[in-house]
DNA sequence: GCAAAAAGCAAGAAATTATTCGGAAGAATT
DNA sequence: AATTCTTCCGAATAATTTCTTGCTTTTTGC
């Protein structure tokens, strides 16, 4: 399936905000409103849109903490990595899970309550995972920029 | 404002999927669809939900490559902070931007269409700010896990 | 170059959902 | 005990979504 200039303006429009009314939509984009709804639920059913989440204040709901960890791993055979990525998505700790090229082998974006909740999760669940030789870990002070919304 | 169960319960379900009526949720908590849609509605004012997205295919949408940069400063003082964030803020390639506690200064996550695209931003936007000492970029091979959704 | 097929769209009808309202029940406060 | 405050509910209605139909445009094959 190809997105035509439409497609895009809806999607990029989606992102932003996904409680407008197909209505709203159609006035912006000078389309029916029949043509909109066709249009959101083409771009679904093809996996353009994975999903429409709410985003939370993270602090009010008691996440005080997130941190980027980089881990190593002892060996980098095939098994090694599937099973570090499989148990180490399990957490609900971990935001994010990405494979990186360069000098360490993942990168995780970890999300607790506070610095305790951290070290329980670091000493409890992480560290001690198959494979993990070390991990290295940064703390974040403040967030200044956070976007769901890509810019295409 | 305090949440009580029935609200962090709410939460948790539109965190993971905004489409589901107020009646499909009224189901769900036991609860009238006039309650529910009170509770969202006070949920919204209150703050604890920021807005309601779509998330999109990063892939399909053409957005090949993510990066993190490590963005170290020439100085630290109130101002230089202040400016790098506003302007660093200001690119769409920067999808997130963390300040950081430890051995460097900020933290980006950066969406672009390919390593070329990635190139470009380097040398002609976040290099050429003022303030920035070094970049050191790691390069994201594959993304295991991405939530949006936090576990509290 | 023309006809058939396919896709896209607007308008309206039907189904569903969001929103508002009055009032009841319970908890907290005085 | 009275009062205020909050939460909740059911019902009414306002709005939106969803589906259908028919028309127009575009594409495809001959």
């Amino acid at each position: 399936m190809e997105l035509d200039l439409t497609d895009i303006k809806l999607l990029k429009l989606l992102q932003e905000d996904a409680t407008m009314s197909t209505k709203e939509i159609s006035l912006k984009l000078h389309k029916s409103i029949a043509a909109v709804h066709e249009r959101i639920k083409k771009l679904k059913k093809s996996g353009y849109i994975k999903k429409t989440v709410a985003i939370l204040d993270r602090q009010k709901i008691g996440i005080g903490l997130i941190s980027f960890s980089q881990v190593f791993l002892k060996a980098h055979t095939f098994e090694v990595l599937n099973e570090f990525e499989e148990e180490v998505s399990k957490f609900p700790e971990v935001m994010e899970c990405y494979q990186m090229a360069g000098s360490y082998d993942f990168m995780l974006r970890i999300a607790t309550k506070d610095m305790d909740t951290y070290h329980q999760f670091l000493r409890n669940k992480l560290a001690v995972l198959p494979h993990v030789n070390t991990v290295q870990t940064y703390f974040v002070l403040s967030e200044t920029k956070s976007e769901t919304a890509y810019h295409f």
